[in-house]
DNA sequence: TTGTTGACCTCTT
DNA sequence: CAAGAGGCCAACA
């Protein structure tokens, strides 16, 4: 990452012209919200879920608006593959996911969920599109 | 309009 | 086994 930060994305975004006034970033939003409290979820299941499984890297991209979306999105449930929490660098603080985390009750190591797979949320599973 | 970037995932060397 | 490069879609400049 660099120090370029881009300007924050929020404001309604672009609305697609196609109807949906809304972007990609409120379908991802909406998804993190539904994240139970003390459950944790992938990128790669967010955009399976959304469809766009092949392109994992959107719904990470989402999340750069999720700071200032509201409700505020709960981004620290949202993991890579490996349960890591790559994503921590963007908050407040780099310690700052994983203090949430440990308020979830959930364990956290070398910047890893334990348990992560007992804790992973699918939303394509639990809310079936 | 095109080009570059992006909190990833997967295959190949 | 470990490291590197490619690829996907969307948004910003």
């Amino acid at each position: 990452m660099k120090n370029q930060k881009t300007k924050k994305v929020g404001k309604k975004e672009t609305a697609r012209s196609t109807g949906k006034q809304y972007s990609f970033f409120e379908d991802v939003f909406d998804v993190v919200r539904q994240i139970p409290k003390g459950r944790v979820t992938t990128f790669g299941a967010i955009a399976n879920y959304l469809g766009t499984k092949l392109s994992a890297r959107m719904v990470g991209w989402a999340m750069n608006g999720a700071h200032q979306a509201t409700p505020p999105v709960p981004a620290h449930r949202v993991l890579n593959r490996n349960g890591m929490l790559t994503g921590k660098a963007h908050f407040a603080t780099p310690t700052l996911m994983e203090e949430l985390l440990l308020k979830e009750k959930i364990k956290v190591e070398n910047d890893t969920v334990v348990d992560f797979q007992k804790l992973f949320w699918d939303p394509a599973q639990e809310l079936e599109i």
